[in-house]
DNA sequence: TTTTCGACCAAAAAACAAAAATGGTCAAAA
DNA sequence: TTTTGACCATTTTTGTTTTTTGGTCGAAAA
């Protein structure tokens, strides 16, 4: 692919991300896209095979800009305790913003399409391995101690998604932060006296 | 209200309950809910003022043999502990027979009734409370060590929110509660070693 | 050769109207 | 006191027409 291809096609995925965004992936028309990108439609087909091709790239996007904002997040952090900390209240700051941008697609119901199911699972893969690799590491330094670090972090993505449903409730994020911060401690140091 | 009555109205809340499940509260009628009753449909009016809160009777029934089975339950144990694991994990098991049975439920979107939100949020306070007692009960007798102990009712809650996500998932209700035996002993003894 | 786009089409969605089903009422019968 | 059929306004469903939309293609532009 030619440099100016590349270009172009970024510029459609921009272009695109805020009809998206304003439309929802059904009512989002690939004139409206074209029209955003300042192109005629049958151009926008010289760059994308279809919609969903579209939206992929825009989610994928998405995807790694989120991945690369939780990296910066971490790297300032070297305690697996305190990346664990970061990590989640990074995760949840960052989704937090997204459902605000994309609050179209609080409605639609996208798990009926399975390219975003499996674009979900995916996700949950890439999550599922990060928290993992961030318990293995604690475990190794000797400040964790988990049975089973596998199992601790399929948790941890659920626990997550739990909280994503506290989301639609709790507006203020800062509240949020605050319990998900005295949560975490809790999970940190147990409920049980020692 | 006579004792007739009483049944009469005990004998349509079964019927319903059928109906409802089968069909989901939109697609249940009233005249399928008297035919199952074995009445006519006017007839239920004499005991109900309307569908609504027919369904409130229905899962009100639900509710309160829910609690009465948990409360069961829950008399076996003494030690704070033990009571916590035999409550998350028989109403792991309840809510996962519940779900089995109103099978119709799970497309609908019940969500949008309000009267079904506050219903919820009613019941969220209960499940809320009964946790809190336990932990403060476990305070009190010096097995927990719980900074603030709302709170951690309240993620108690909200994290078994995020495990009904997971029933749509696990079906095998065996390795379910395997997982969760296993989440609470991380939740007990904290991951931080000691 | 690469890129753009107007004209075009089949399929999907929206709009509309007619028909059927449904929640709820009521007076009369049991 | 309890039961029910007849009845009705409102919703829901169904069938049909019209419009919109995703996607193709070949020709023009660059």
């Amino acid at each position: 692919m030619t440099v100016s291809k590349k270009a172009m096609r970024d510029a459609i995925v921009d272009a695109a991300r805020y009809i998206f965004a304003r439309f929802g992936y059904r009512k989002a028309t690939m004139d409206a896209i074209a029209r955003a990108a300042r192109k005629g439609k049958s151009s926008v087909y010289y760059y994308f095979k279809n919609k969903e091709e579209i939206f992929l790239a825009v989610i994928e996007k998405e995807a790694s800009s989120v991945k690369s904002e939780i990296r910066n997040a971490l790297a300032s952090a070297s305690d697996p305790k305190e990346k664990l900390t970061i990590y989640v209240l990074t995760r949840m700051r960052v989704f937090h913003r997204i459902a605000r941008f994309y609050s179209s697609f609080r409605e639609e119901y996208l798990k009926e399409y399975d390219f975003i199911q499996r674009f979900r699972e995916n996700y949950d893969r890439y999550e599922t391995k990060l928290i993992l690799d961030i318990l293995r590491e604690g475990i190794k330094k000797n400040i964790f101690a988990i049975p089973d670090p596998v199992l601790a972090a399929n948790y941890f993505v659920t626990a997550l998604k739990g909280f994503e449903y506290l989301w639609g409730i709790e507006e203020d994020i800062g509240k949020l932060e605050k319990k998900t911060e005295a949560m975490l401690e809790m999970l940190y140091r147990g409920i049980l006296k020692r």
